[in-house]
DNA sequence: TTACAAACCAAGCGCTTGCTTGGTATTGTC
DNA sequence: GACAATACCAAGCAAGCGCTTGGTTTGTAA
């Protein structure tokens, strides 16, 4: 199943914004600025005015401007799932299997949907505890995704480290990715990239 | 050279304010406030109820609430840099060397100076351009130690990716660690978590 | 055509923000 | 002990903030 296919039918089942219709172009311009100026400093003028609307419209699609910023990280976390889980099935060995969910954050990252995804990574800060909570379920699921694959190659002997430290210096290290990885000027790709994670890790890229 | 000798010298030469100071101990509540809350949640007037004056009082110390936060910036990258340099000198080989960078920016972000530390990695974009590039010279210095003794791995053949990427996806993962890591309640110490980063960089412990 | 809801506008309210101002203690220096 | 300089206070301003309100337009279906 491609990336598309999995977006449509998540769209499809009420689980993600339609990018084609009001609500998901607003989240999307959310995500933008939301990734670009941060949170506090993205102004419900400034989120009105990307759309084209007024900022008292705005109340009419969601209730808070905090709302605006959970409804951007569940949506992205809801595709970033999926994508995950393809990328996964699409894998034989525990080790392709890392480098597919490797490859699969560092283009969740910096790919199209980067700007959700940065937005869920550092603006994690500002959203209310309850909200927090909220999300936080939903990470549970992918993260599992995550411990599964380090689990079974520590048991291979294949990595010395402890499985959920290295998922979460993973975690930073992939998001960090965000703030200087520059794929269209100059050397690397994004499957360079995820070679040199690999190779940090001890996994030789196989040419 | 101990820790505290290290930041008498800096304090000495007008590097580091005094943290006894009236300017110290504002920049010390302020770090404190910027990493708890982020830098736009917290007003003038939280900063001035932490040291107990008035908020307009703030203003006869610093021009700005940004030259605040610049200021933390500064003196905490005076600091490090400087415990990285002692810390590197101390160790022998590369490897001994990385261990040492690891554990002292794991110790300069976790430990006392840890909420400064936080402030620079996660409050940048808050931070003005012109006011970015002038922090960015400084830690250039500090790159620089980490390139070389990578450099120095890579040319051993003990580490297969990239100095520069490699160098890079750390600060992301050891910047990371003050979202999670709680040495107070379990299992592991500062020493255990250097082991578990340098095994997952295929460096197993010496015990 | 009518009926009705969803989507939006124009205006602005109440509050908080960073910062300024004019004046008063406090401190160090000779 | 005089005298600056430094540190602070009390009050408040102008601007910007999230959000509300009352009313108008637009889309949809009978």
């Amino acid at each position: 199943m491609s990336q598309n296919q999995i977006l449509q039918s998540l769209i499809a089942e009420n689980l993600v914004s339609d990018p084609k219709g009001a609500r998901g172009r607003l989240l999307k311009e959310a995500a933008r600025l939301f990734r670009e100026k941060g949170y506090e400093r993205t102004t419900v003028r400034d989120l009105a005015a990307a759309v084209g609307i007024q900022s008292g419209s705005l109340f009419h699609h969601f209730r808070t401007k905090e709302e605006i910023l959970k409804a951007v990280m569940v949506e992205t976390i809801r595709l970033n799932t999926a994508l995950m889980q393809a990328a996964m099935e699409a894998a034989e060995t525990p080790k392709d299997k890392l480098r597919a969910l490797v490859r699969a954050e560092l283009e969740s990252i910096n790919g199209q949907t980067g700007e959700a995804m940065a937005v869920l990574v550092f603006e994690w800060r500002s959203l209310s505890a309850d909200s927090q909570a909220d999300v936080l379920e939903l990470r549970d699921i992918y993260e599992a995704l995550w411990l599964d694959v380090l689990g079974a190659l520590r048991d291979q002997g294949r990595l010395l480290a402890e499985p959920f430290v290295v998922r979460r210096m993973l975690t930073g290290a992939l998001s960090w990715t965000v703030t200087w990885y520059r794929p269209e000027r100059g050397g690397l790709t994004l499957d360079g990239l995820t070679d040199q994670v690999m190779a940090m890790l001890g996994f030789p890229a196989t040419p």
